[in-house]
DNA sequence: CATGAATGAGCCTTCATTCAT
DNA sequence: AATGAATGAAGGCTCATTCAT
């Protein structure tokens, strides 16, 4: 039972966060203006500077709020053992992750143009990086690394383009997972014939 | 045997079309403006517009012109048997065609909000459905296909991702389309397995 | 014995003043920004608003404090025989009262334009005019009567241009009205001389 | 007879300048927006960003055509020997440019605030001070010193302060200048008497 | 084949100000 | 005595596009 004044203390700040990730999902971020996701709240333009310095703060908010179930993964991951289990474990946690904030992910994925220079994007390479290092050794065969990569990466396409493939959403979600896990089981008996 | 003038014609046409593809590929298809565009080729905006309609002409010129081959593709693998074999050469093939036009589809996977809304964002929409019609059929387990795709997008993925992992880039293409070609080969198990 | 409520009440009022003089003095009055002013005392834009009704109030209280010995300086001289003593009694007054006041006087001088539409800029218009008729009679040979006004300004030019100039401030100030004194009196024997 | 093309190229670059100088000289600078500008001339902001890059940039390319004279002055000053003849024939000089470009001097006084931080800001700071060492020595006693500065600084202060003094403009036009002749001379023998 | 000049729409951002609490 | 939230107006600037020459 929250008090009416913590609900609606940073309920703008939230809707902003929320109309303003969808629009930047749908449409993209520079096609997205101030203007539009003001008038869909019914505030102004000032409102929203109101509540964040800039356009990319945005954005960053999102983005920080989004993020930390990926952080999250990655500190667990780094603990562990680096066996075909874990990273197998690690594949499975972050497909959640990432049907957790599809429209986060969406949009960085159809916006990394634009993302290449915002903040975000240094930010969100990083986590990449961090999280191939732990499915994939820099001294692994050549086709052990790409298996990886390629774990990796199809679930990122996999929640969008996958689309026009028939099939219920969470059959397909769990496909596309043990497609991947599999690639990375590939990778793992790449290195011991090696 | 060209006349001079059929020579000199097509020539600022062209470079525009370079110049241009050029920066969409390296800073994305709004931030780069026909003001940059022109500037680099020392002439005026007005120029830009005697050898194209709109921007967005530039950008569906270049794609024609890029694209061709891979229509060339689609048109000769719909002639072939749907076997392994076909569904591996298209994948070489493909292949090519991808490093062969590696700037317009960098462009394209890093601009798929903006390229959604361009023509060109169609065009290639169908291209991608009619290459994974040739590699999986739509009654093929969920699993298969998922693989098929995979082998096609991680290609795409391949081309830009894998420069931070070391190696000659030959052998690393190598390497991206001997994973794929797995793919492939693994879908179509799934397939008689079923 | 004040009430610590009083105190207390005056304050912030006073450090509102304080830093605001300080950064219109600094920075003009246009590029000073209410919000600046209360982040800099780490309180809200609305409090400033409650102890000022505009931004100009808040400077029109910073002047009609700062202002008031030159109010003073007016009405004494007005007492006084015009003499050349008393004249040259106004500049020693005027040069106190100058650097008094310092930062309010750079500001009025660096920002004339803006002063002017403002209504501490009639209030000032006033007071130089009083006391130029103080220094010089309207019918006076138009040498003596720019001898006297360059005098005058030459004061308020000194207070900043002459931080060129090396040499102990003490001892420039005592320079600056040194000659304007010797300005005057050549003022004065124009007039005997006509 | 110049040719109606030649004639009306620069046409509205030239209005432009015309007319901002005159609106910055009155309103100030921050008070003078581009819409402004572009009202009074029928044309569209966007119009001024066709002949000038920014705002800032129409005030540079102003100060740079009516700034012209002084650098002249200063050059020619240069190469004359320091007596009180070439400081004075420097002063009459300085007082021919400051009222052939009597609205840039105006507005570089009454918006010193702003002007200090835009690029002419240094530009006209460095020419005083060329000019000022061109009157006075920097080992000469104080009061030379500051007489000096005092003759330089009279003119601008005169230029719109003596509006409120009646008589013919060019009568004291000539007496300021007088006046400040004698301020070099006196200042000349303030040195002799050292 | 190309330019010079201009436009209209729109963008992000900042500001002084208000008002209920 | 002060704040949190919001507003309306405006500002400088950029862009794709047009058109007469």
């Amino acid at each position: 039972m929250a008090t009416p004044h913590q609900t609606r203390r940073s309920d703008t700040r939230h809707r902003i966060q929320d109309v303003a990730l969808k629009l930047f999902a749908e449409q993209g971020y520079e096609k997205t203006s101030l203007r539009e996701i003001a008038e869909r709240l019914h505030v102004t333009k000032a409102a929203l500077y109101y509540h964040f310095k800039t356009k990319e703060d945005i954005l960053i908010s999102i983005s920080a709020d989004l993020m930390a179930p990926i952080d999250e993964l990655i500190t667990w991951a780094q603990g562990q053992p680096r066996t075909l289990e874990t990273k197998q474990e690690v594949l499975r946690r972050y497909c959640d992750a990432l049907w957790g904030a599809a429209d986060l992910f969406r949009f960085l994925q159809e916006n990394q143009a634009t993302v290449r220079d915002l903040a975000i994007g240094e930010s969100f390479k990083t986590r990449i990086k961090a999280l191939s290092e732990l499915l994939t050794e820099p001294d692994a065969p050549l086709t052990a690394q790409i298996r990886s990569m390629t774990a990796l990466f199809s679930m990122h396409a996999g929640m969008h383009v996958m689309q026009s493939v028939e099939g219920d959403a969470e059959e397909k979600r769990g496909a596309i997972l043990a497609v991947a896990l599999d690639l990375v089981a590939q990778a793992e008996s790449d290195l011991t014939r090696a």
